[in-house]
DNA sequence: TATTGTTATACTCTATAACTATA
DNA sequence: TATAGTTATAGAGTATAACAATA
């Protein structure tokens, strides 16, 4: 843990400038970077999903549809940390581009169960593809077993239990 | 990585409903993983940070301010990744609170140094005790090793080098 | 000509209240 | 009475363009 120096320039009278910046403080909370790792995650994965147009929260929408035929909105809300009013303008436009269909509910004639057309169903395996090569592209500064390191003790992090 | 089963109901006609949602594949991605952690990280530091009435980027603009007096806006945004036009009301309100001051710059006259006030000092002295003590609760769940481990990975993510 | 700080503004994201229809 | 889906709307966060003062 090398502690940065500051570099400041000391003149005349006082006030003292700043050269270089000295960040390691932050640098040493788990919050800061924890942070600023997902945004350098999800901006690599913005220009890549950017040929489906679709955003990280389009593609997690999609991808747990086509693992979960049938996923009522509600589920998609709880599962992924959205509030449904937010929900309801992806799912319409998901639906108007033809990716997914809504099918009334076998049991609850409140719900709505969400499917992939032919077309979505193509787009998420290219998709998914396309996320397994970012996987290997950015992670490429870490061997195969930090990855997984870094995921598991991410996972500890968030995750109740 | 055990693959979870989706566990559904399959009733007469095909119309599937599912009860359990399989996320296993969403959780095997750094970025789902990344954006998780660090969203549940923030949301503690949020509660905790609510007594000093700072959000995770006052506290990160008011540290490096304390780290390195003198520092300019231009320097500040970026360090931290924001834009000029969104750190301007930061900054100001800030200074309405008392806890920084502007001084001009020695060498730049379109620049201004920033610099904590005494109140300034110490409100960073506490509320940085306060996330000192957040980071051991947070990181209850993993080993001192284990933080070490995830902060260190998480950098080789982000960091250019 | 380029840069610092700033204003105005737009766009996205997230959050709350309230309605409807079904349970 | 409670829940799924929806509408309308408000607030926070993030983005671009353009300007004055200084380099």
């Amino acid at each position: 843990m090398a502690q940065l120096r500051t570099h400041r320039h000391l003149n005349a009278g006082e006030t003292p400038s700043v050269d270089v910046i000295d960040t390691s403080y932050l640098e040493s909370l788990l919050g800061y970077n924890a942070r600023r790792a997902a945004l350098a995650v999800i901006e690599v994965f913005l220009e890549a999903m950017a040929p489906y147009q679709l955003r990280p929260v389009d593609f997690s929408v999609l991808s747990l549809i086509a693992h979960n035929p049938g996923i009522t909105s509600r589920q998609l809300c709880t599962t992924l940390g959205i509030l449904p009013p937010n929900l309801v303008g992806m799912v319409n436009a998901l639906e108007k581009r033809e990716l997914i269909s809504r099918q009334p509910h076998p049991r609850d004639g409140r719900a709505m169960g969400l499917h992939l057309t032919t077309q979505g169903e193509k787009l998420v395996r290219d998709a998914e593809a396309t996320a397994a090569e970012l996987e290997a592209g950015v992670a490429a500064r870490l061997t195969p077993s930090e990855l997984r390191t870094l995921i598991k003790l991410l996972k500890k992090i968030y995750q109740p239990g």
